[in-house]
RNA sequence: CGGGGCGUGGCCCAGCCCGGUUAAGGCGCCUGGUUUGGGACCAGGAGAUCGCAGGUUCGAAUCCUGCCGCCCCGACCA
């Protein structure tokens, strides 16, 4: 493991890169645009996973399983959703390889072997899960129904980045039906309400909640919502997004219930996701120079401890005195590791679990020891203090709310001063040259001027928030009347 | 799909243009010792089909041809 990384301000993009592999999150795999997840980015993903499969049963959805593969004539069925996904589909064609016979040692593709239907690796599973549930949904009575799932899915990417866009991502998948269009808006927006309030309340990152324009939207809803973040350069983020779908798929699905006056209607359809992706967004909300820095709420591991010592017995003196204060610790749900390893020194820890964004260390050596004390140190400021060790417990339990409420309002500062509020197409592009963020803009409604304005500045409509201010305005390129303002930015 | 780069012990890489002893260095690893309050030091040691396949040559990591893989930049996207 090489020292240091680099800095945001001389290579944002290296510095993200050097994050993800030196905190020993994921790395490249030997799979084109694929990466493997390392145990500690996994076990960030398994808190975030966790908690948010909570959220998920407590608002009644159950979790199923749906296969990988969708036959292309199912994919197909719903054809705008299709067609927004063509383009960048895996699909299987072949079933078996066999002994290369000019090339001894080497399989081939058998060419016998041809599938009759061409397998589409999943790119979302709106197809295959509205095929079951045709079967499922009857009458009223069988509705709602919620279902999630976790699941990989593939997305053909020209071009993948770390956790950001990748060839294979993890995520979750919401597919509900409803008996009602209200109900299932209803459904769309209490989803985005459990992501939002588990992105700011768990992994500590500010959002803006809003619907996305017609450009933006998922292909194949009729509306899309999402949450959208802004990263330390000053690009946005989307974080999650939940779709009212409408009955688009449960017509093409064919997916229809008796009413309680036994007429046949077409259900009301939502999905909603959030994906690995968020780990990318957790790395670009706020970490620093020296590493990562993860929120307490979803941190694998709070506290690290590093003794110091020259011979056995104080170390044993140490790991004595300790013993019973990791067991308070773990008694009100701290997480903690007494790094007793000798082939590494303190200093080599220190660094190590700074860049691993270990929300707290703790020193103790003889000197603290002696006096009954130990050198306690916050990732998020990197502010240290002598703390009695008969506090030590409480202290850290108190620090560990501290470092959570910092690293939201920090993140929420930093995204106030970088929203701005422009009123002409010349300041919207001084702006987003000099100082970037979030632009809010007012705008004309139509795609034409949205298209426009991303060829000329590169920067899209993030979207269109909940709380925007009606306000008549002037669309700043075309200059024609607008009732609000929306949000701009470039964006991952 | 277009443009560029790279492939040499586990990792980072020198060497390649201009072919010629035993393929250099750093990190890591192993052994022993000294160390331990911000990425320790000394001594010894192990570890390499130089991406793959052909070709040129007395001789190829180095030159030629083909292939494979990954990364970066653009178009596309969560």
């Amino acid at each position: 493991m090489g020292k240091g990384l680099t800095s945001r301000a001389d290579d944002y993009s290296a510095w993200y890169n050097e994050i993800v592999e030196k905190a020993g999150m994921a790395e490249h795999s030997g799979v084109k645009g694929c990466m493997v997840i390392k145990p500690y980015g996994f076990a960030i993903w398994e808190n975030m996973k966790e908690i948010l499969d909570g959220m998920f049963k407590a608002t009644g959805h159950q979790n199923a399983y749906f296969p990988l593969f969708v036959p292309k004539s199912l994919f197909e069925a719903e054809e705008k959703n299709a067609e927004g996904f063509a383009k960048e589909c895996a699909v299987v064609t072949h079933y078996r390889l066999k002994n290369d016979p000019e090339n001894a040692g080497k399989l081939m593709v058998d060419p016998e072997a041809r599938l009759e239907e061409e397998l589409v690796v999943r790119p979302t599973s709106e197809a295959i899960i509205w095929n079951t549930y045709r079967k499922w949904i009857q009458s009223h009575r069988d509705l709602p129904l919620l279902i999630n799932q976790w699941a990989n899915v593939v997305r053909w990417e020209m071009r993948t980045r770390l956790f950001l866009r990748t060839a294979e991502f993890l995520w979750q998948e919401g597919h509900t039906a409803h008996a009602t269009k209200d109900e299932a808006i209803e459904e769309t927006e209490k989803m985005l309400e459990v992501y939002a309030d588990f992105v700011e309340n768990f992994m500590a990152i500010p959002v803006v909640k809003g619907i996305k324009t017609e450009s933006e939207r998922f292909a194949g809803a009729e509306e899309t919502y999402c949450i959208e973040a802004l990263m330390q350069d000053g690009k946005a983020l989307q974080a999650g997004t939940s779709h009212f779908l409408g009955q688009n798929f449960a017509k093409a699905f064919d997916v229809k219930f008796a009413d309680s006056t036994g007429k046949q209607e077409h259900v009301w359809a939502t999905s909603w996701g959030v994906s690995t992706r968020l780990m990318g967004a957790l790395i670009m909300t706020h970490s620093d120079d020296e590493g990562l820095i993860v929120p307490p709420n979803i941190a694998p591991l709070h506290v690290a401890i590093v003794p110091i010592y020259k011979e056995e017995d104080q170390l044993n003196a140490i790991k004595e005195r300790f013993q019973p204060i990791m067991e308070e610790l773990r008694e009100n749900g701290i997480s903690v590791k007494f790094d007793d390893d000798d082939q590494k020194r303190p200093g080599w820890k220190f660094s190590e679990y700074e860049m691993k964004g270990i929300p707290v260390r703790v020193a103790i050596g003889q000197r603290d020891l002696d006096q009954g004390c130990a050198e306690v140190a916050r990732r998020d400021t990197k502010e240290k203090a002598s703390v009695q060790l008969e506090n030590l417990c409480e202290y850290i339990s108190k620090l560990l709310g501290e470092i959570q409420t910092n690293l939201f309002e920090r993140a929420k500062n930093f995204r106030s001063e970088n929203t701005h509020e422009v009123n002409s197409f010349e300041e919207f592009k001084e702006v987003l040259n000099y100082k970037g963020g979030f632009i809010s803009a007012h705008w004309d409604g139509t795609t034409e001027t949205e298209e426009k304005i991303q060829e000329l500045t590169k920067a899209s409509i993030r979207c269109i928030p909940y709380k925007a201010k009606e306000e008549s305005g002037h669309c700043i390129l075309t200059g024609k009347p607008s009732t609000k303002r929306v949000l701009f930015a470039k964006a991952y």
